[in-house]
DNA sequence: CAGAATCCCTGATGATACTG
DNA sequence: CAGTATCATCAGGGATTCTG
């Protein structure tokens, strides 16, 4: 009976499946640095203060995998790649849209019970 | 000057926070499950499909933190213990609904990509 | 410049046992 | 019933070094 206890890792409803997307330590902030248009990997490194290149690699490689970001390799030296949203990746817009409205209205209220910036 | 490389903990906008809210392993699941309504400990983790009592104590009481669902305590033997959503929580149906809709909508682009259910 | 490879540590999670 | 406490595990992420 031991081969039954694995059944946590699937996906449970879709809104997991959206989650594993955009829930991923920087990504969000990816989506947003993005959504100013393309942008080559080390301004991106320099946009988002202290990531580093392995997770941003990590990241941006997975985004890529889902589909929401196109990487575009230009074949010369010194190596030029930019990174920018796919119409998928762009259409998480709204719901990033929908979590900042969320988090403009409502962290009041958190920061109010937790009594600290 | 190796005072100054922690403010990647810092929370840099608003959707980040957000996120935080509901990006627990097993938050959105938790809230789908109140969404139903009032359930004791023990619904919640015959419904949770593999998540342990740790686990599901330590999501519910971050949960209760952040406001977002409220713990009832009945004093009495046994113990009985309800968990249901708060105006906050239930605030944050739109961006579930948000989530889940873009998991119908594009969840097969994505899996065409990896070519794996 | 844009990574790949490596080592390493901590935090997140799991398994198990115990309790009011 | 609804937890708490403890130990074990393991992946996420950081720091550093190397390279086409």
């Amino acid at each position: 009976m031991k081969a039954e206890a694995q059944n946590h890792s699937r996906l449970t409803c879709e809104v997991e499946t959206t989650l594993k997307v955009i829930g991923g330590r920087w990504k969000v902030l990816i989506i947003r640095e993005l959504m100013d248009g393309v942008k080559r990997f080390g301004e991106l490194q320099r946009s988002l203060n202290g990531i580093t290149q392995k997770m941003l690699t990590q990241q941006l490689r997975e985004m890529e995998e889902d589909g929401v970001i196109d990487r575009k390799v230009y074949a010369q030296i010194p190596p030029k790649v930019e990174y920018s949203l796919t119409p998928l990746g762009e259409s998480l817009q709204p719901i990033l849209y929908a979590m900042h409205e969320w988090g403009v209205k409502h962290l009041s209220e958190i920061n109010n019970k937790k009594q600290n910036i």
